[in-house]
RNA sequence: CGGGAUGUGGCGCAGCUUGGUAGCGCACUUCGUUCGGGACGAAGGGGCCGCAGGUUCGAAUCCUGUCAUCCCGACCA
């Protein structure tokens, strides 16, 4: 291929949309243009890249023995309605597309494809005979994010890779989500990525285990905390820690004190003026969840007063305590003064709130649910004794018990963020350490959720009929590709791993003016490609800074450049990533690339897709 | 949706405070000189100043509204 005829158009200065490095390298080397917010146009080059993805995903696929399908983006809502994910998806924060077609059905665009490929399941699957199956797909999904960011990172139009599993039972769901893991590792590993596989909240797809795989990378948007031999790694938002323990609170009466605290509603506050420590409190935290179905509930929790609340956990909590009759969790907020006013309730004594705050408060709300759902998480239920609000304004209690709160008793959960520095909760001696990490892929094992929602049941070997246990298993592929410039890149530009680079050679003749050079040049791009490699030849009539600068930009991991050697059928070799130069013959260039790129390909033979 | 910022040739920006001929760098075209790390000179083409109202003799500039984009939070591959 020659540059001349790539329609190659490369930025000098970085555009002003662009934040993080990838973005700005992607944007500057003429690999994507921004069509719409989230919505990108993956230009020639980069379509090569994410073909090389998709060829390493589908290599491995296909080797777990998973089937390659595509299915439609369009999808009816009575299919989203009969799992119960219309509402959650569509309404509220929901990131569905949908429309309404001229027959006046609503229909939406895929952000994921549970539904489809379960009713399909129902459909085709009857017999525990058919017994596993795996299918998966290679498509644009849709999402409208709240705020698309980053370029293709988290976009509104993406390319994924998912892939559905069918099971008999559960221990057999296990088998195929452990292939799925060592199929993900070897996927990233031959793109050249180091990731690290964690622990993650399921989210709204739902079920059981899952674990995240993620690019490690200063841009990512997830914290990942993990002990330092690396045995134990999670996402900050499903992540355990031992609590550091709480200073005991020395209170020689048995009855609590009052505590006037004009002011202070803050725990810092508090604990400033009385030369308290926060963990010596108990603060709380009132919200408002509105489900699917039924009235909008108060959640108050108790959390102690250094600990952080976990939004993750807690809509877990919540949605458990609910119960299924309530639909989907839509919205978790924090209530405000103007919300209780509108609901037409006397003023709360926020600032100064107590874990006994009572349901009474809460009669003659206009469309509330007239009793708090009460939470506590584990390191404020443990605290014999605390301090907290007295539920009177400007004073507090010191020396509160729950058993003497007295009022409805918080169920205990897990609520609180672990922090980095605590201590593992499988090996005390060591502590949590923070990274950032780009999610590129995502597994599950659904369990039973979609098959018993849609009723996809299969004929078991007693002849009885029983739901499919599930799994899926994501990739990002389009992120996956700017995951991989976010770690392989320098001031100059990309530097891509062999694997997926677009091109593996590029020869740039030095001076398109000189017709040694150019012959060369000509005659070692034909030989490099009759050596089964992949080969740029830079033949513009620019001059030779150019052709090094947009070479490095582009990021091409090997450059051959014929220059003032030529007459000599002297060249020199570069490698892009560290810099390495060496001259040669031409004639061994060729023998001496093949041998590299063939072995850094890691296996995946030119068109192998 | 809440908070912050920005919209001026393809890209990066100045001009706006104090209203009066729309500018600079890069890119593009032509010519000449240059030619191994984003050359130099000359000539040239390209702009509804995001959009809509308003104020004014006159608006890129002032006012109102609106749209879009980006950043910080909730969502996720």
């Amino acid at each position: 291929m020659r540059v001349s005829r790539l329609m190659l158009v490369t930025l000098r200065d970085d555009p002003a949309e662009a934040e993080i490095p990838s973005h700005k390298l992607l944007l500057r080397g003429g690999y994507m243009r921004r069509v719409a917010s989230g919505v990108y146009a993956y230009l020639p080059l980069l379509w090569r890249v994410l073909s090389k993805i998709s060829a390493i995903v589908r290599q491995e696929m296909n080797a777990t023995g998973a089937l390659e399908t595509l299915l439609p983006a369009l999808q009816p809502a009575s299919l989203w309605e009969r799992s119960g994910r219309w509402q959650g998806y569509t309404a509220g924060e929901g990131i569905m597309f949908h429309l309404v077609d001229r027959q006046e059905r609503s229909l939406g665009l895929g952000p994921t494809h549970e539904e489809v490929i379960t009713a399909l399941a129902a459909d085709l699957l009857r017999s525990y005979r058919q017994l596993p199956v795996s299918l998966y797909q290679i498509q644009t999904k849709f999402r409208d994010e709240i705020r698309p960011r980053f370029g293709l990172m988290r976009g509104r139009e993406f390319i994924m890779k998912d892939a559905y599993s069918f099971h008999a039972d559960e221990a057999d769901l296990r088998l195929t989500y452990a292939r799925m893991d060592q199929a993900y590792r070897r996927i990233f590993s031959r793109c050249g990525l180091r990731t690290v596989a964690v622990e993650a909240d399921s989210g709204a797809i739902g079920g059981s285990a899952s674990q995240e795989f993620m690019v490690t990378a200063a841009a990512g948007e997830d914290l990942i905390l993990s002990s330092a031999d690396g045995r134990y790694a999670a996402n900050q938002e499903r992540a355990c820690s031992l609590p550091e323990p709480a200073v005991p609170l020395v209170c020689p009466s048995p009855e609590a004190v009052e505590l006037h605290t004009p002011g202070q509603h803050s725990i810092e506050d508090l604990c400033a003026a009385h030369g308290l420590e926060p963990s010596q409190t108990v603060k709380v935290l009132l919200l408002l969840a509105r489900c699917a179905i039924g009235q909008a509930r108060v959640v108050l929790v108790s959390l102690r007063g250094d600990q952080q609340l976990n939004p993750t956990k807690l809509a877990n909590a919540v949605s458990a305590a609910v119960g299924e009759g309530a639909g989907a969790l839509l919205e978790l907020e924090p209530i405000s003064a103007e919300q209780i006013r509108s609901e037409g309730l006397p003023e709360w004594p926020l600032g100064c709130l107590g874990p006994h705050l009572g349901d009474e408060l809460l009669s003659g709300a206009r469309s509330w649910h007239p009793a708090f759902l009460r939470l506590a998480d584990a390191t404020a239920a443990e605290l014999d004794v605390f301090v907290c609000g007295a539920n009177r304004p400007d004073t507090h209690l010191v020396g509160a018990r729950w058993e003497a709160l007295g009022g409805a008793r918080p169920s205990v959960a897990d609520l609180r963020s672990a922090q980095p520095g605590e201590r593992c909760l499988q090996d005390p001696t060591q502590r949590l350490e923070a990274s950032r990490g780009i999610e590129v892929g995502h597994i599950f094992q659904l369990g039973r959720k979609y098959s018993q929602a849609l009723e996809a049941t299969f004929t078991n070997e007693q002849g009885l009929d029983e739901p499919l246990w599930m799994g899926c298993y994501g990739i990002g592929v389009s992120r996956l590709a700017q995951a991989a410039v976010e770690q392989h890149h320098d001031q100059q530009g990309i530097c891509w791993p062999v694997a997926i680079a677009p091109f593996e050679v590029i020869v740039v003749v030095a001076s398109a003016q000189d017709p040694v050079q150019v012959a060369l040049g000509e005659t070692l791009h034909d030989k490099l490609e009759q050596a089964g490699l992949e080969v740029l030849l830079d033949d513009r009539s620019e001059r030779a800074g150019v052709k090094f600068k947009d070479a490095d930009l582009i990021g091409i991991p090997w450059r051959v450049v014929v220059g003032r050697g030529a007459a000599s059928a002297q060249v020199e070799l570069v490698e892009r990533a560290s810099g390495a130069k060496s001259e040669m013959a031409a004639d061994a260039v060729v023998a001496q690339l093949q041998q590299t790129i063939l072995a850094a390909r890691g296996g995946l033979a030119l068109g192998s897709s």
